[in-house]
DNA sequence: ACCTTCAAGAGAACGGCATTTCCAATTCGT
DNA sequence: ACGAATTGGAAATGCCGTTCTCTTGAAGGT
């Protein structure tokens, strides 16, 4: 836990309650986080109260507020803590493939996968991503640093999958920043524009959003 | 007003009325209305509060409920309000062009710029967009059909543009619907993407947007 | 062992706001 | 003008995020 090793006993001592201060600090945020995600799981939305957080993680009122600033930055931990677990599949999936067109896919596929609320929602033992895709929309306006922030490790992967692919020849781009943020944000909030099509049946899947995206970069 | 015009003096007499009642109430609405954005504008944003609207409008709280379920029905009628005036102005940018490909372009131009919250924000003497663009996520999260519905005639013309793009052979596109649906969702919510872009010299811009839909099509 | 101090728990209190309710005033048809 | 429906006005309700206060209990120092 702490980075460097204590040498004589009073700092070893020191170093031991500020690691146990710690780490029990962080076991409650972890409850918190942890209720809050069964919460918005149960109901399916983030409109819980912080009542019914601090009750479930056996919290005190008091204490949340010590751990947070309010509502916004416990969604906005939870949605960073999404982004990790996403980023991390999506890493899986785009180092299954070796061409780079073919992980520049991987990326876009997965990537929407983890983010259309509306499809493939019960997959695997995770938590239901809806509820914060739709609250990601309520972040980016308001704290759109933040969630910029939130982003970075997966804007950054992508735009090392473009400079390769670009490299590779595979496509041509002018700018790669600006290619990146297109890509990102047309596969991350499709399922929005989804959201206005009435027929189901002509849902934008994220097959065709990738070869939008494709052909709108060459 | 009445679309059939009554007989005897009795019916002119209740119809009389029921014209007086309407404009009435119509008149009210509109105030309600004219109060909401003029909020929306000061404030820059769509936190007003019912009572600042009733009491800006001269009405009653209770008058307020009367005519609107809520706060989100108010919020909606701005929106539609904005899209019928949106279309107007879609409709003549459309019409100044012939070619079909030119046509198409034209809409998504000046859509966009309808659209896009930070981008040509004091342009004529129309109502900030911002605040309404901003709550048209909310909006299109909790109520999707009433959305849609607004958006009608938008997507109408729309259709008919790609249409005749794709009977003039400009574009290929399996089916119509869909890739409507793909170029309206992304031209009017590529601003919400430049929200996470940090440096602003990267934006996306409209033209650039355009093109991404031209050849995502193609 | 005793006192001090300070972290932390429990929950009452506050403030903002949407929505309801109730009563009096007013309008409207007859 | 008279009863019935409509409307205005404002207080009341309920919900929730956030803050405050009081209290407890444990750790540290002497």
């Amino acid at each position: 836990m702490s980075e460097v090793a204590p040498v004589g006993w009073r700092e070893r001592a020191v170093a031991r309650s500020l690691d146990a201060a710690r780490s029990r600090a962080e076991e409650r945020v972890q409850r918190i986080l942890d209720a809050a995600f069964e919460l918005i799981d149960e109901k399916g939305s983030t409109d819980f109260t912080i009542q019914e957080v601090v009750e479930r993680s056996q919290q005190s009122l008091r204490g949340f507020y010590e751990y947070f600033d309010g509502k916004d930055e416990l969604v906005l931990a939870l949605f960073e803590e999404n982004v990790r677990e996403a980023v991390d599949d999506i890493h899986r999936a785009v180092d299954a493939e070796t061409d780079p067109l073919a992980r520049l896919r991987a990326f876009a596929i997965t990537l929407h996968e983890w983010c259309d609320p509306d499809e493939s929602p019960r997959k695997r033992g995770r938590h239901s991503r809806r509820p914060i895709s739709e609250f990601s929309l309520h972040l980016a306006a308001n704290h759109a640093d933040r969630v910029r922030a939130a982003l970075g490790p997966q804007t950054r992967l992508l735009r090392e999958l473009v400079t390769d692919a670009v490299a590779a020849g595979a496509i041509h781009v002018s700018d790669v920043r600006r290619a990146t943020a297109l890509v990102q944000q047309t596969v991350m909030y499709s399922w929005f524009g989804n959201r206005l099509v009435a027929d189901p049946g002509r849902r934008v899947d994220a097959e065709e959003t990738w070869e939008f995206c494709l052909h709108g970069l060459a």
